[in-house]
DNA sequence: AACCAACCGGAGCACCTGTTCCGCTTCTGC
DNA sequence: GCAGAAGCGGAACAGGTGCTCCGGTTGGTT
């Protein structure tokens, strides 16, 4: 049974030490993934590792305050995405300014890739965007440009592969994600569409991909 | 300095339980990858973690000893490739072909990935595979049927992609990669090309990518 | 000013890694 | 058989992690 801890404190020290806490993690998490060290954080942020742990118990109630700004702006390049008046332009900008913020956070990518990590916002923020995703999906296919036996549910995939690109090739060079989601989305357009394995993933299936962790790189 | 050391031993046992440190080591990164604990590989092995350094005074030696063998199947499905007949069916085969060893792998999907493991021999594998690749993508551009700003630096890219698929997904479902890699496949058609960013990756820039380890993943 | 609950810090514990070191065992040649 | 070199096993060390616990401090109230 966890007490409620209230996420605000009647002492200012306290409040100041956790926005510390946050401003520090956020960093360290958006260059460094949401994997650093506890020690690390607390070090940035000039407190104890003790006073981490008083402010957030666990790893995830950290992630989700930090990235709870990030979950936003994500959903919002959703929206913007859908606002769009071309749908194969709304479906591939969203996919494209979705990763730019991949590449500025690894923080996120990691969120956003397993199921592993947050907890309440990065679920809440997931359930948020699936039917924004799937409207994105469904105007571009209605519109004839993308592929009709393309599925939502393979957006995650998209994300997965150009992901591992720049994690393995970020620093290298860091643009070079747009090169090979160029390939991709030419496959995804109608025009070129030859069948392939037919079966997308079931949502069911998603749910169960990286429950078990290990975010792979770095 | 390192002292030269052979092998193969005059002593029985020893020669036994290096084959079984190969063999034990074999099936764990095949099954875990090559970061299992060396723990591990000795007690799989029935042995002493000391006989284990002892045959294999760094990781690097063990992965080589270990990986010679997928290291020539990977070789010989590129030879196979370049046997077909249609250059396409080459060029697509070697990829789906590479990636169901990765698949059964992932050993040799560590070590096809990031420059960080292995030794010589991975080193040697690089080196005759990668102008049996460049002749596979000039077959097809040649042929017409792959497109012609497609480079053979853009290969290792489809891997990573789809090795981050398999290393999700492999376990909930296991053969979701091949629909992933047709998608991508549809877009290197030349007939679906579309301009993308322009600059491949540089030989230089692949091979300092993956310098300093950790994967990602898994 | 004085009190005390809330808070702070970090030493310390438990666990996991890689790697070394060395007393004991076993194989092999004689 | 015997001797000694080669090999074996695992305790032990070093470094890194998450997390707890508690003596000491401090902020805010009275």
């Amino acid at each position: 049974m966890t007490v409620a801890r209230p996420t605000t404190s009647a002492r200012s020290d306290a409040r100041r030490n956790r926005g510390r806490l946050v401003v520090a993690a956020r960093e360290l998490f958006e260059s460094a993934g949401v994997d650093v060290p506890a020690r690390e954080v607390a070090r940035q942020a000039g407190v104890g590792i003790g006073t981490l742990y008083r402010h957030f118990p666990t790893r995830d109630d950290l992630v989700d305050a930090v990235l709870e700004g990030a979950f936003e702006e994500l959903i919002a390049v959703a929206e913007q995405a859908l606002a769009a008046e071309d749908p194969w332009e709304g479906f591939t900008s969203f996919i494209e300014e979705a990763l730019v913020l991949h590449a500025r956070n690894r923080g996120l990518k990691d969120v956003v890739e397993l199921q592993a990590h947050g907890l309440r916002r990065a679920r809440a923020m997931r359930r948020r965007l699936r039917p924004l995703v799937a409207e994105l999906v469904a105007r571009a296919q209605e519109d004839g440009s993308l592929r009709p036996d393309f599925a939502p549910q393979d957006i995650p995939l998209l994300f997965w592969a150009s992901d591992r690109v720049i994690e393995l090739a970020g620093e290298v060079a860091p643009e070079i994600w747009r090169r090979q989601l160029g390939f991709v989305l030419d496959g995804l357009r109608t025009s070129a569409a030859t069948p392939v394995a037919p079966v997308p993933l079931t949502y069911e299936q998603l749910r169960l991909v990286g429950r078990n962790k290990r975010g792979g790189t770095a």
